[in-house]
RNA sequence: UGGGGAGUCGCCAAGUUGGUUAAGGCACCGGAUUUUGAUUCCGGCAUUCGAGGGUUCGAGUCCUUCCUCCCCAGCCA
């Protein structure tokens, strides 16, 4: 039923993509089965895929929520339209790029439960083995008289641009021979000259109104080791040159980035325009589409900055789960499913936004109301003392695993005379609404009993280090009298002789303020704020839970609804059987306290 | 002050060629269920589309003037 789509996930690109494919835009280009230049798709055969999209990450860094809207994105679209989409490695700096990353990124997309080597294709690419064919095109700009050796130095080269206002002036060197140029270029590629001595530009209008089109740099020489390549070059291709030719030679038909690329879209035109003139692509031609990226409240996302968080031991590392990077996610507890939530949720557009971490959080949480089992913990222990509960007596009362499946079934938890229940669920004096336990008043122990204050023990400070209640034998759940009692408190609780006591990290946002590093009302002005200014100091703590008997044997990463406190997930470096770590996910939500009644 | 984008409910976001009541989600507010103050459920929630002019029988959609915000002067991506 076409009523199922979700309205939703309608959005500008998916409309651009109807409009393409309505109108049988690329439906007759050929695919070779790899990438390749124009000759060589046109041998193959049609291409077995109507859209092809990519996901293009640097290897510079580990990849974060703002590449979760990206990855859902192009392999979303490439899933719904029954195409493809590539994993492809922009590794055109060898001075950023190391291993560790693309393992990493590997990693990640994965986890988010997407693929691209499905229907006999394997399109993981990396732009590194695309040197030749660039160089190759590079030489083709230079005969075709659209590209020059520039000898100035970086600096003139910046002085003779020009500025936003003001056209630029031709380099000394932009009417050199064909022949000459490609001397130059082949000595360049030859490692004949030093970083910094050449680099070749594509020849196009120093007064462009679009500064991108003065004559933009399209390789420079750099005598760096590449982490896939080697020494094997020490010309590299710059992104503007290289993006453009490596969608081309993977057929990509829709090429998906943010929006601060829309001002390189005219040269992305323009050298797919000058290729294909050549004979060296096949048409059509791919096309670039901007859209904005993600910005978070509470969090940063700027790869600087997260490196800097990490480098400054402001945080444990990549994966430390306070970071808004997958692998941090992940180990956090932030299920894959609930990024694809999000990411349907917040929709895509041009239009700068910012969206509030809430809504991540309250999509982690649907996510796992759906599918977390149900186990007590208690993360604030009190005792509490059932005076009229025999002593040395134990009783096991069941719970359900998950309060909407039945069909997961129940487990026994422990009860007897001695309980640990949360600080917090006892009040000497309470304020009104207040209906957890007071003297004089009756609770439900969940799944247990139904009892009544009547006290507590204070120490010399006047603490309370126990709460003292009695037991209505015949309100036990499950059994004909449960239902004696009307009380408004549900408490959760374990039993003291058999709880398990374990270390649990309840995480915070790692920053106090919404927009960490900006200006602020009342700063100086002028001056930077510092980011790591707004973190956060308390966004992580730790404490000693007591928790049922069946969570100590907790598999790594798996995760539970804490009931009455959130979900939480078995830390998957330092949980182990019989000493199990719990890493709090994203608490329940609360309307106690908060306006409501 | 050059060029490129964007401005629709608190936050996102639909809104093809102008057509009659401006989708949906989140948040929020009611109310119902509930052995999680959770979940679920039901109801409410823009006479208005950055502002002003104009064209038209009719404009968020066309024209015009203006305002605000974002991006661009790396041999980064």
């Amino acid at each position: 039923m076409s009523s199922e789509k979700n309205v939703s996930s309608v959005n500008f690109i998916r409309n651009i993509i109807d409009a393409d494919l309505g109108a049988g835009k690329y439906a007759a280009r050929h695919w070779s089965g790899q990438p390749g230049p124009g000759p060589q798709q046109c041998a193959g055969r049609v291409d077995p895929a109507p859209v092809r999209t990519r996901f293009p990450p640097e290897p510079n860094g580990y990849l974060h929520f703002g590449h979760a809207k990206s990855i859902c994105l192009n392999f979303g679209l490439a899933r719904d339209y029954g195409g493809r989409c590539h994993l492809r490695f922009d590794d055109t700096n060898p001075e950023k790029e190391e291993d560790e990353y693309v393992r990493s990124i590997i990693a990640a997309v994965r986890w988010l439960g997407f693929s691209w080597d499905e229907g006999g294709e394997d399109n993981l690419y990396y732009a590194s083995d695309y040197f030749d064919w660039m160089i190759e095109f590079a030489e083709t700009l230079i005969r075709t008289g659209h590209a020059y050796v520039d000898s100035q130095s970086a600096e003139e080269m910046r002085r003779s641009r020009g500025t936003l206002t003001e056209p630029g002036l031709a380099s000394p060197f932009r009417e050199r021979s064909a022949e000459e140029n490609l001397a130059l270029f082949r000595a360049m590629q030859a490692g004949e000259y030093p970083d910094g001595a050449h680099v070749l530009r594509a020849k196009i209008d120093m007064a462009a109104p679009n500064l991108n089109l003065r004559d933009p740099a399209i390789f420079r020489i750099r005598h760096a080791h590449h982490h896939r390549t080697g020494d094997r070059f020490c010309v590299y291709p710059m992104y503007t040159f290289a993006h453009p030719i490596e969608d081309a030679l993977e057929n990509i038909t829709h090429s998906i980035c943010t929006l601060e690329f829309e001002d390189q879209r005219p040269f992305y035109d323009w050298l797919l325009e000058r290729l294909a003139e050549s004979g060296l692509l096949q048409r059509p031609l791919p096309q670039q589409i901007e859209f904005s990226r993600l910005n978070l409240t509470y969090v940063v996302l700027s790869k600087r900055k997260l490196i800097q968080l990490i480098e400054e031991r402001r945080v444990a590392g990549w994966d430390d789960p306070r970071l808004p990077t997958l692998a941090g996610a992940r180990r956090r507890g932030y299920p894959p499913e609930g990024f694809h939530l999000f990411a349907e949720r917040i929709g895509v557009s041009k239009s700068d936004s910012l969206i509030d971490i809430s809504i991540l959080e309250e999509c982690m949480r649907e996510t796992l109301n759906e599918r977390a089992e149900r186990r007590i913990a208690v993360l604030d222990p009190l005792r509490l003392i059932i005076s009229n509960y025999p002593e040395g007596q134990t009783e096991l009362c069941q719970a359900p695993n998950h309060p909407l499946k039945p069909e997961l079934g129940k487990r026994d938890i422990p009860f007897s005379r001695e309980l640990w229940i949360e600080r917090e669920d006892f009040m000497e004096t309470p304020p009104k609404g207040y209906h957890r336990l007071y003297p004089g008043n009756r609770a439900r122990l969940r799944y247990g009993y139904v009892v009544e204050c009547t006290g507590c023990v204070k120490d010399e400070n006047g603490n309370v280090t126990a709460v003292l209640c009695e037991y209505l034998p015949d309100s036990r759940s499950g059994t004909p009298g449960a239902d004696n009692y009307k009380v408004k408190g549900n408490l959760h609780w374990v039993s003291a002789a058999h709880a398990c006591a374990a270390e649990v990290r309840l995480y915070d946002r790692l920053f106090a303020v919404p927009a960490p590093g900006a200006r602020r009302e009342g700063d100086p002005e002028g001056i930077e704020r510092d980011f790591l200014d707004d973190i956060n100091p308390d966004s992580l703590s730790l404490i000693t839970a007591q928790l049922e008997p069946s969570l100590s044997e907790a598999a790594h990463g798996a995760s539970f609804q804490f009931e009455r406190h959130g979900y939480f997930a078995a830390d998957a470096v330092d949980s182990r059987p019989g000493a199990p770590v719990f890493n709090r996910t994203v608490t329940l939500k609360d309307s106690w306290g908060k306006g409501g009644k």
